[in-house]
RNA sequence: GCUCCCUUCGUCUAGUGGCCUAGGACACCGCCCUCUCAAGGCGGGAACACGAGUUCGAGUCUCGUAGGGAGCGCCA
């Protein structure tokens, strides 16, 4: 039987880094057994689902690569569906309508809280056999077995098992008609012939409900796999007060989709010592079996140096495209002015993320507005600097435009000065950027273009001068 | 409260009874390289939660304790 995975998020609001892991170790799941990957919008709640979230989320699935082979399915479009399937339990026995109200089904759950049992329905309709009813309370609920317990092997957590006792009968369609989550996830994966379920751990609880259903319906019950939390860099859960969870704002940031792909993988996963994987390896070496059980915490540090790994070895030109959006989100005109790429090359041994890039690339694109007092003091009016200047004035007027050529200039002025290259290049890096800090010396000048490197000379010997 | 789950350096992890004097990576510190800042190279400190057992031998198996997490919805 092919594999078959699904990622099912509810929208009520954007791809958050932990359903981003999940998402991922389900497309990977996938992808090594040559299964398909299926996307389900679990929509069901409709005071909270919003259309924008599930553009939010789809966005921030294709940025991260994450493409699936079937969906986006709907779960609000199968309500005809889980009617039906409710009927057939309701007609085989195996569900009943129960009509207490929220009120007492509050009072029924504080009540056995007080005498130290767990809070559970207590099936007063379930053998009742009374007579349908249309009343606003109305609800079907699943007859879970009484005796007995649900064994499952969890992929990730291992042998797992529950006393029925321990379950009650679980609302499974509500009274505003329509089906809750823990029906409507079965009934999915059954018609979806989903073979794996991955998911994150708080559903762990939920299984073995789940599981009665499959059997209740007499279907194949899949494959479990239930992932560790993802927490913050204290331990905590993550929450959007203090921490960054969109994937959509790891964007922002300047990081790389396979940047945070190779920082999720490694969440909880490895590979040896291996630390950097490209998707391809990711594919052919990711078992959700080799997941680990425990929470991880999310280190913003180290994805920061992921996501300089990448930048120093992907093909500049391939960067240049995701290098432009954040240009042009730092306000900067980039239709005059360097070559975006020729800029990663200047600054990725130098940034962590695109953003910082973006932001150390503006005086390459826009005139200097601000000049560091200290650096002008230090390098530019001194007895030296003036003669640096005029002699990269003179060459750099007719050298060839090329990093290689301005950097044989600049050691020819060296050499004929008898100075050092610390003299030679602080000025001119002064006179580049208006500070004592950038790139290495020729592309500095060189990103400049000539006729603005020339325009910087001169400013900055009359600077010098005055 | 009840049920279930988890526990190796600060963090991510390797480790499946002897190869562990516990390895790698991020972060941190030091040195080297150097036109600034980086990047890079080399080196350093840093962990098996605790307690019993099983065993010739335990980070690895069992039990308990402590700590953490999740769930107990007509949310997903």
């Amino acid at each position: 039987m092919t594999v078959r995975t699904r990622f099912a998020p509810s929208p009520t609001g954007f791809l958050h880094i932990g359903g981003a892991r999940t998402a991922l170790y389900c497309w990977l799941e996938a992808r090594r057994r040559g299964g398909a990957f299926v996307l389900r919008i679990e929509d069901t709640d409709r005071e909270r689902s919003t259309d924008a979230a599930v553009k939010a989320i789809l966005d921030a699935m294709a940025w991260l690569g994450l493409n699936a082979d079937e969906g986006p399915v709907y779960q609000t479009e199968r309500l005809g569906r889980y009617k039906e399937v409710a009927e057939r339990l309701l007609a085989e026995g195996k569900a009943y309508y129960a009509y207490e109200s929220k009120e007492e089904i509050e009072a029924m759950r504080e009540a056995a809280m007080a005498k130290g049992e767990k809070p559970r329905y207590n099936g007063y309709y379930r053998d009742r056999n009374e007579p349908y009813r249309d009343d606003p309370n109305r609800v079907i609920r699943f007859k879970n077995p009484l005796e007995g317990a649900v064994v499952f092997e969890d992929k990730v957590k291992g042998r797992v098992e529950w006393a029925n006792a321990e379950l009650d009968d679980l609302v499974i369609f509500r009274s505003d008609g329509w089906p809750t989550y823990n029906f409507a996830v079965v009934v999915d994966d059954i018609d979806m012939g989903i073979t794996e379920v991955i998911r994150g751990d708080d559903h762990v609880n939920n299984t073995p409900r789940q599981i009665n259903i499959y059997h209740a319906l007499g279907a194949p019950v899949p494959e479990f796999a239930h992932l560790p939390m993802i927490l913050d860099k204290e331990g905590k859960k993550l929450s959007k007060r203090t921490n960054s969870v969109s994937v959509m704002e790891y964007r922002e940031d300047g990081f790389l989709p396979h940047a945070l792909l190779n920082y999720l993988v490694r969440l909880g996963w490895s590979h040896g010592d291996q630390e950097i994987f490209s998707v391809e390896e990711m594919i052919r070496l990711f078992d959700v079996a080799d997941v680990n059980k425990a929470a991880s915490r999310f280190d913003t540090e180290k994805l920061a140096w992921l996501n300089q790994q990448y930048l120093k070895s992907d093909d500049p030109q391939a960067l240049a495209p995701e290098f432009a959006w954040h240009l042009a989100r730092a306000g900067i005109d980039a239709s005059h002015g360097p070559a975006p790429a020729d800029v990663i090359v200047a600054l990725r041994d130098r940034v962590h993320t695109l953003k910082e890039m973006a932001e150390r690339a503006k005086i390459w694109y826009s005139p200097i507005v601000e000049w560091d007092e200290k650096a002008v003091a230090k390098h530019l009016k001194n007895e030296t600097a003036a003669a640096v200047l005029g002699e990269a004035r003179a060459l750099l007027a007719g050298c060839e435009w090329k990093p290689e050529a301005i950097h044989q200039a600049v050691e020819q002025i060296a050499a004929k000065l008898a100075l050092g290259m610390g003299k030679i290049a602080q000025p001119l890096r002064v006179a580049m950027t208006g500070t004592q800090v950038s790139p290495s010396i020729d592309h500095t000048v060189y990103l400049a273009g000539r006729e603005e490197a020339l325009k910087r000379l001169d400013d900055a010997l009359a600077r010098a001068a005055a």
